[in-house]
DNA sequence: ATAGGGTTAG
């Protein structure tokens, strides 16, 4: 083809007519232009000749010219031809509508519309309008314009009303949406159109994917429709089977495809992106396989299905056959397939290098952009993330999910929130992640009323089937300590996966249901549900926490001999936690002595704290001294040490460590110190209560209200008290009652204040205790913390959460 | 001159 042009122009001079000549280059160059890359250069220089030769075009050689300019992403030179034209007709409107459409530019495509007099307008220059909104997403301007119209008394055609259907699949969220629909094609007459029908089984399609409508049933009708057309054509086939691949009913989509006749590529590829979608990278390589054998050639649509597989399953140089295979036969880089290798990249672990193809990149869009973005933040790289994040010049609402996400499993809850907020504020459309990542973000903060309302919220939007939303209320819940509602949402979601098991299997952990939490998990393992190495973290330090030693101690073992998942340093460290939480420190010791690696803080950590709670201070010593040496941060370190001399009654130690600390000018300070949770300012008071020091620290506290004033905070009346006596007795609130008493009569609380006693409670078990305490400090509410968790005692009721 | 299908980012 592209030879044709070319000869064509040599023998201009042989050819009789000049403008049938130019006609006729153009006619071949469009019939050409969807394969040909260098249309754009022949294009011009096919313009240049007539321009150079003198000749003046007549109209219907520049419309055709316009368009031709149009599909070659010439959009500029187009539109300075069509600036030129005095009186542009109809023909020349229409294609600058349809070329300003499609390069998403749907305003300056209306400009013109509205420019063209009523007089030379016609059902095609509508058509062209309405397609061009409902390209660019804008289903509601697409019908208002499309009732105009009728208003109008243009008379619809067949290309209108699909059209106009493509635009309601936008729209449509409800089954009655799509029966209504039906009808008035019906009763228009034209269903008797293939291209209407095919339109009409999109909107069935695309309805059934929304939440709030049945998905098999409008599916089924969808389905009713295909097989009834007298003759299905290509679109019809890919139409239906994409339907079933969206709607997650691969084995309907298969029965179709193995009834198609002569396959299309469509088709294939359709399959393939259904199977990795879903998972089953073995089917999508076999389809691969039979797609090959079947004498199809792989495209580029093929290659990026194929690559984000091996980005899933971590098959790296299978990943780098393919695009060696892309760069062997594909003339034009296709973006979308190094969106895809950058996946590849960083899913196997080289953030940098899917960074360098980025950087690499001559046409960047939105995904490549998110791609890089969801690099940063899996990889836990969240500063980079967040200036990557507004380096982009342009975001969608996935940019905005992928960072608060990214935000909340950083541990930067309030930051996550703050994004979400901004996200609402600016309009921009709040999905299913969106939520999930606020949820999250409410998990991470332990903001229970907050996140109770995003859950209404979800509900209200038809979300609450979304798997990544489920999965964040489960955790949510948990970290809330609201096991009721984990459990229900866990049981009310439409299907599960491993995430949503882990998710439970920690709320039970957490929360003292140690029994349960290892029952679920067995449970989980009945139905052959493989576990991963966070269900083994869980289930551990589950067993940790219900003091079940020797089934986690079992755990430990299987997951490698069983699983063949070879324990982490984080693994070894809730080991560790178990058997020094049970004070079996000297087991502790030898479990450290005989690790494959050298232990890590995270493993000295757990048994300082052991030590620390049993009062062993040789170990404790031991454990800390390992501890400053592998940590740049020591802070921590100071106060477990300095906690775990005073535990066992070494005061003077305890405050040389306190002294060494301030010497040091660590920025914690030892007795005190303080954080704003949303609203409020929690004081934590660490030290003895009942110590002589309290005064000391009773006086630094007054110094910090004053420096909290002045920073413009309004400190209230919510001490925070770290009792590292009852460390120990961990249902003995009551026994302590009087002591506190004593120090918050020192405070000086009114009568009816909100009291928070932050303590290291394991188990809250004890709301009776609580109660009691309550009504003979008349306090309002306590909230009594241990480590990052806390539990709430208000009007009656216990709840749970994280603190930060 | 206008329509309807397949890919990539969580």
């Amino acid at each position: 083809m592209k030879n044709a042009v070319k000869t064509s122009l040599q023998n201009q001079s042989a050819t009789g007519s000049i403008a049938n000549f130019y006609a006729v280059q153009l006619q071949l160059l469009c019939r050409e232009h969807k394969h040909a890359t260098s249309a754009s250069a022949l294009l011009r220089s096919i313009h240049a000749n007539m321009i150079t030769s003198g000749f003046s075009p007549r109209s219907h050689i520049l419309n055709n010219l316009i368009n031709i300019y149009c599909k070659n992403s010439g959009l500029v030179y187009a539109k300075h031809l069509f600036d030129r034209i005095p009186q542009p007709d109809v023909v020349a409107r229409t294609t600058m509508i349809a070329a300003y459409s499609a390069s998403g530019e749907p305003k300056l495509a209306r400009e013109v519309f509205d420019k063209t007099p009523l007089s030379i307008r016609d059902t095609v220059c509508y058509n062209a309008m309405i397609t061009g909104y409902s390209h660019n997403n804008d289903g509601h301007a697409a019908i208002k314009l499309f009732l105009d119209m009728r208003w109008k008394n243009f008379q619809p055609d067949e290309y209108t009303y699909t059209s106009v259907l493509a635009a309601l699949a936008l729209i449509a969220d409800h089954e009655m949406h799509c029966r209504q629909l039906h009808c008035a094609v019906a009763k228009s007459g034209m269903a008797n159109f293939k291209c209407v029908v095919n339109a009409l089984i999109s909107v069935y399609v695309r309805c059934a994917s929304s939440p709030l409508a049945s998905s098999l049933l409008l599916m089924d009708s969808a389905s009713k429709l295909f097989y009834e057309m007298p003759e299905r054509d290509d679109l019809s086939w890919t139409t239906i089977i994409t339907g079933y691949v969206k709607n997650d009913d691969l084995d309907a989509a298969r029965k179709v495809f193995d009834g198609m006749d002569e396959k299309l590529l469509v088709a294939w590829n359709a399959m393939i992106s259904g199977y990795v979608h879903k998972g089953f990278i073995f089917e999508a390589l076999d389809m691969l396989r039979k797609m090959y054998l079947a004498g199809m050639k792989p495209d580029e649509f093929t290659c990026t299905s194929i690559l984000s597989a091996c980005a899933d399953a971590g098959l790296f140089l299978l990943g780098k056959q393919v695009h060696a295979y892309v760069r062997r036969t594909e003339e034009k880089i296709h973006v979308s397939v190094y969106n895809a290798l950058i996946t590849l990249y960083w899913k196997c672990g080289r953030v940098d290098d899917a960074r360098k193809v980025f950087d690499n990149l001559v046409f960047k869009d939105l995904v490549s952009w998110n791609a890089v973005l969801s690099a940063y933040v899996s990889a836990g790289r969240i500063n980079e993330a967040k200036l990557f994040f507004d380096e982009m010049p342009e975001k969608n609402s996935l940019a905005w999910t992928v960072m608060i996400s990214g935000l909340a499993q950083n541990g930067l809850g309030e930051d996550g929130l703050k994004l979400f907020n901004q996200m609402r504020v600016k309009g921009i459309e709040l999905c299913d992640y969106a939520f999930a990542g606020a949820i999250t973000s409410c998990a991470v903060l332990g903001a229970l009323e907050t996140g109770c309302q995003l859950h209404a919220q979800l509900i209200q939007r038809g979300y609450d089937s979304s798997l990544s939303a489920g999965n964040a209320l489960v955790t949510f819940y948990g970290r809330s300590g609201v096991i009721e509602a984990a459990r229900n949402v866990f049981l009310t979601m439409p299907c599960v996966d491993l995430v949503s098991w882990n998710a439970l299997v920690a709320a039970l952990g957490q929360h003292g249901y140690g029994v349960q939490a290892v029952e679920l998990f067995e449970q989980m393992l009945d139905e052959n549900i493989m576990p991963d190495r966070i269900s083994f973290l869980t289930v551990i330090s589950a067993c940790s926490h219900a003091g079940l030693i020797e089934k986690g101690r079992h755990y430990f073992n299987i997951m490698h001999s069983v699983y063949k998942i070879s324990p982490g340093e984080d693994h070894y460290a809730r080991l560790i936690d178990l058997l020094s939480r049970a004070g079996r420190l000297l087991e502790a010791k030898e479990v450290i002595q005989n690790m494959p690696y050298k232990p890590g803080a995270p493993i000295w950590e757990a048994l300082l704290a052991g030590c620390r709670t049993h009062r062993n201070v040789d170990l404790g010593v031991e454990a800390a001294e390992q501890l400053f040496e592998l940590t740049p941060q020591h802070d921590g370190t100071y106060i477990l040490l300095a906690n775990t001399f005073a535990a066992a009654g070494r005061w003077d130690d305890a405050a040389k460590v306190r002294k060494l600390m301030r010497d040091q000018g660590v920025k914690k300070e030892p007795g005190c110190s303080w954080i704003k949770v949303e609203n409020t300012v929690h004081v934590f008071l660490v030290g003895d209560t009942a110590h002589p020091e309290i005064q000391v620290v009773y006086n630094y506290l007054e110094e910090l209200r004053l420096k909290m004033r002045k920073m413009g905070y309004v400190p209230d009346t919510q001490y925070v008290l770290h009792d590292m006596e009852t460390e120990q007795k961990e249902y003995a609130l009551s026994t302590h009652s009087e002591k506190l008493a004593v120090v918050f009569g020192l405070l000086k609380l009114p009568r009816g204040a909100t009291i928070r006693v932050f303590k290291n409670l394991r188990i809250c078990g004890d709301c009776h205790n609580a109660f009691k305490f309550m009504s003979k400090v008349e306090a309002r509410e306590i909230i009594v913390r241990d480590g990052n968790r806390f539990h709430h005692f208000r009007d009656g009721e216990c709840s749970c959460g994280n603190y930060w």
